[in-house]
RNA sequence: GCCGGGGUGGCGAAACGGUAAACGCAGGGGACUUAAAAUCCCCCGGGUUCACUCCCUUCUGGGUUCAAAUCCCAGCCCCGGCACCA
């Protein structure tokens, strides 16, 4: 190892020392009267981890390194940076891993969050460590429990039984953002469709708000573009279909669908339920026919996985019963079918096999008839289609309304089928309520108390929190209730409105409950009777800048923004984004590849730190590429950085050791300005590469030849390079005669735009296009001297002699072209 | 299929429409040293040449422009999200 020479850098020593006097000193944690009186504070938030038993991945300290150079920055700058972490510790994971190792998370969570906030500590992350939050710390999830009943008294909280995703290796059931491609996001179990009564949060209310703000929201493009997505709108018109008695009279029931091609309808010659649709079992009036029913267990049966192959061949059967087409007037058969989701839409559609790909299939699959009532420019009426046809073009076969462009055909049948009673243009989204329920132990109970004669009732405030008992056999099962229901001493209560017998909710709620709010905790931790303080929360809030991964662009990120909304419509926030500005940081990979357990390439952050140090890690980990696009971590890549940190050591140390302090070398001085310019406008752009290269860049021309700096030209260096290696920094701070720790005090330098300008400039000469020379000028040269002198050079000669000269393009301080022919 | 983001040396990557490959890794050569480490200097896309030079090179093919990695059109490939969504 180097780093036993007595003078050398020893970055373990540095970075002990310094981790010690931070804390010691209160450097990074507020107390409540800083808190409140704090001049130009700066909220910089990072999505706080789940703390696993296996510690903190490299993912998680690239992600808080990033977000940390950031709230260092601004510190430096002189800004109150408030830069909280804490633990998102409830949860289906962490309960998981207590099941495997057979211990209880009660026992487990606590050691896990020890670990964590060791490893923390050690990366040197700018932690307020006097305002963390546990989610499972009672004192915490009291005000989880609270912002239940706020949206339960407001009516955005409704128990209903709906068809649920049930993940049968957890055993619970998931929000449908929890089910990726029909898997359990947790564990990859293909999911089932479950009746069973939940409680659901009415997002779905929100939907406008919550896709009006994306538009003018600071956010990373992808995540905006997620949300937007995952909301899912699309406009169309619902129609409705009688349905046919046995002798083509109306029976009075109607089926609703809902489609985006209402023009198309004078094509819809049949009608398919999803086979969860209510209506299944009233229009095959005769009852469930045999093989009605069979399909029907069947299709409920299969997985969600398995359903929705898209290219599996299309199953179903006919119920033998008809509506009628409203267009049209004619009988059309029903069918049911398992590519008809109950999820969306009315879990009804009108098949129209003309010009829809899905239902061609289906028409094919089964015979039914194809009609054409779209036809692009100069195609006939009558050929006949050899796939669903969606291109542009006019209605055909569509009796009055033949000829009609499908640019307006949408809004023109529309409005016709209004008129006429059977129809209305209408608005669907792909999302849906937020269901919150969980059948496991490891969460929140939700503050729920059922009584015979009131029916649910919210537990009053002053009664909260519900406390989680200690639950030795806290293994779910299937039945779909929580393990809660085990404990009757626990749910035995008394009804608080009528102090009857009653009967608390057993499930807990969903962990993105608990993180769905945690960021308007963290000023306020020091409070027990509020949740969140309303001075500190106008001071602090919104989060100013907030930086997290993608994976929970329709999760976490989706959630906050509806709890914010509702809290402030209920009074208690005066703004309803929560995050001003919002980036997703890029993934890392190892060596080229995903980091996976199974791959055995996973990074551990603390040999790496052991061997290098943290601000080495820190500094390559944001060295590597785009903080916003991800790195790819090669072991012998962290020379560079680990290189360069021991040069600064050296050449500061240099400069200190050779007594007074001479004036600076003017070209030194010029590139010094010109790097504290690049850095400074690349930092706060989360550039973080391309400001470590310059301040690279920088040092080698302060060492050029190996000479001595002075100290004038590596001050400067040293708060450039606080934010990525702040432990070096702040000793080498000190070592200049600082006894303020670097980050306060605005410690941040500022350029000399006149010492950063050049005094010649390299001038390009080019012949056509192609570079033929290069020409240093004095700054300030004219187009014409400059033109001049490129004439002179040799090359430049050669290229133009004897062709006609035709034009010069002339770029000031860039480049001459002579464009000859 | 739809929506994002990408494709540049051996590798990680730079590059307001204006000298492609900054910075770093790996590699080669040299200085200092008894030696090693550290440090400093030089070379390092391909071809051509003794050299000067010249030609080629940013996924492919077209286009715009005096000038394209960058802008436009068409296509291919990789990564991420959504997906029988009607």
């Amino acid at each position: 190892m180097v780093n036993e020479d007595r003078d050398g850098y020893d970055p373990s020593a540095v970075e002990r020392k310094w981790q010690r006097l931070w804390e010691e000193r209160g450097t990074n944690a507020f107390t409540l009267q800083e808190l409140k009186s704090a001049k130009d504070p700066f909220y910089n938030l990072m999505m706080f981890p789940y703390p696993s038993a296996e510690g903190l991945h490299m993912g998680n300290i690239y992600a808080f390194t990033g977000a940390d150079v950031h709230g260092r920055y601004q510190r430096l700058r002189g800004r109150a940076v408030f830069e909280p972490i804490g633990f998102d510790a409830f949860g289906i994971h962490s309960e998981n891993f207590a099941l495997k190792v057979g211990q209880n998370p009660m026992d487990l969570i606590p050691r896990n969050v020890e670990n964590f906030t060791r490893q923390l500590k050690r990366i040197g992350g700018m932690f307020d460590w006097n305002h963390s939050v546990d989610t499972t710390d009672p004192a915490y999830y009291k005000w989880t429990q609270w912002v239940f009943v706020q949206l339960y008294n407001a009516g955005l909280a409704e128990r209903k039984e709906a068809p649920v995703n049930w993940c049968p290796s957890c055993m619970t059931v998931l929000a449908n953002e929890q089910v990726i491609a029909g898997a359990c996001e947790r564990c990859g179990t293909p999911v089932e469709q479950r009746r069973i009564a939940q409680w659901f949060f009415k997002i779905t209310e929100y939907v406008e708000r919550l896709l009006a703000n994306l538009e003018h929201i600071d956010w990373s493009e992808t995540t905006r573009k997620a949300q937007v997505n995952w909301i899912g709108r699309s406009e169309g018109a619902r129609l409705s279909f009688p349905v046919l008695d046995d002798h083509g009279g109306e029976t009075g029931t109607r089926i609703d669908v809902y489609t985006t091609r209402p023009d198309t309808v004078f094509g819809a010659t049949y009608m398919v339920l999803a086979p969860e649709h209510p209506l299944v079992d009233e229009v095959t009036h005769e009852g469930l026919s045999a093989p009605v029913y069979a399909y029907r267990e069947k299709a409920r049966a299969k997985d969600l996985v398995e359903r929705q192959k898209v290219d599996k061949t299309k199953t179903g059967v006919s119920t033998g019963a008809y509506c009628r087409n409203p267009a049209t007037g004619e009988p059309i058969p029903i069918w049911i079918a398992d590519y008809v989701l109950m999820g969306y839409g009315t879990g009804a559609i009108m098949a129209v096999p003309g010009h829809d790909q899905r239902d061609f299939e289906f028409a094919k699959q089964f015979d039914l008839p194809i009609h054409r009532v779209v036809a692009a420019p100069g195609v006939a009426a009558d050929v006949p289609l050899e796939e669903a046809y969606v291109g542009p073009g006019a209605l055909v076969n569509s009796g009055a309304f033949d000829g009609t462009d499908v640019s307006e055909s949408v809004r023109v049948v529309t409005e016709w089928a209004a008129e006429n009673g059977w129809g209305e243009a209408q608005v669907n989204y792909r999302l849906h309520d937020w269901c919150i329920s969980r059948q496991r132990y490891w969460g929140p109970p939700i503050p729920i108390i059922y009584c015979d004669s009131c029916g649910p009732v919210a537990v009053p405030e002053g009664d909260l929190p519900v406390v989680l008992p200690r639950l030795e056999n806290f293994k779910p099962d299937e039945s779909g209730v929580s393990p809660l229901a085990r404990l009757e001493e626990w749910y035995r209560t008394k009804c608080p409105s009528c102090g009857a017998q009653a009967r608390r909710e057993t499930d807990v709620s969903d962990t993105f409950l608990d993180s769905g709010w945690y960021f308007l905790r963290y000023p306020s931790t020091d409070f027990d009777d509020r949740p969140f303080d309303r001075e500190l929360t106008k001071k602090w809030l919104p989060v100013d800048t907030y930086i997290g991964g993608n994976e929970h662009a329709v999760l976490h990120l989706l959630y906050s923004r509806f709890l914010t909304m509702v809290l402030h419509d209920l009074g208690h926030l005066d703004f309803e984004e929560p995050y001003d500005v919002f980036r997703a940081h890029g993934l890392i990979i190892a060596e080229g590849a995903k980091m996976s357990k199974s791959k055995g390439n996973v990074l551990l952050p603390d040999p790496i730190i052991e061997e290098f140090g943290a601000d080495t890690l820190r500094t390559y980990l944001m060295f590597m590429g785009p903080f916003e696009e991800g790195g790819d971590y090669r072991h012998e890549g962290i020379q560079g950085p680990f290189g360069f940190l021991h040069r600064l050591w050296d050449s500061v140390n240099a400069a200190l050791a050779t007594g007074p302090d001479g004036p600076p070398d003017p070209d030194v001085e010029r590139k010094v300005h010109q790097t504290i310019r690049q850095v400074t406008e690349q930092v706060p752009k989360l550039q973080y590469n391309t400001a470590i290269a310059a301040l690279m860049e920088c040092l080698n021309s302060v060492r050029a030849g190996g000479r001595t700096p002075v100290r004038a030209e590596v001050e400067p260096l040293v708060p450039l390079v606080a934010p990525f290696a702040p432990h070096v920094a702040e000793e080498l701070w000190e070592r200049l005669g600082h006894t303020r720790s670097i980050f306060d005090g605005a410690s941040w330098p500022s350029f000399d735009p006149a010492k950063a300008t050049e005094s010649s400039v390299t001038i390009a000469i080019q012949v056509n296009g192609k570079l033929r020379a290069s020409i240093e000028v004095a700054k300030g040269t004219t187009e014409a001297e400059v033109v001049a002198a490129a004439r002179t050079d040799e090359n430049v000669q050669r290229h133009l002699d004897g062709k006609q000269e035709r034009k010069v393009i002339y770029v000031k301080e860039r480049l001459v072209n002579f464009v000859v022919g």
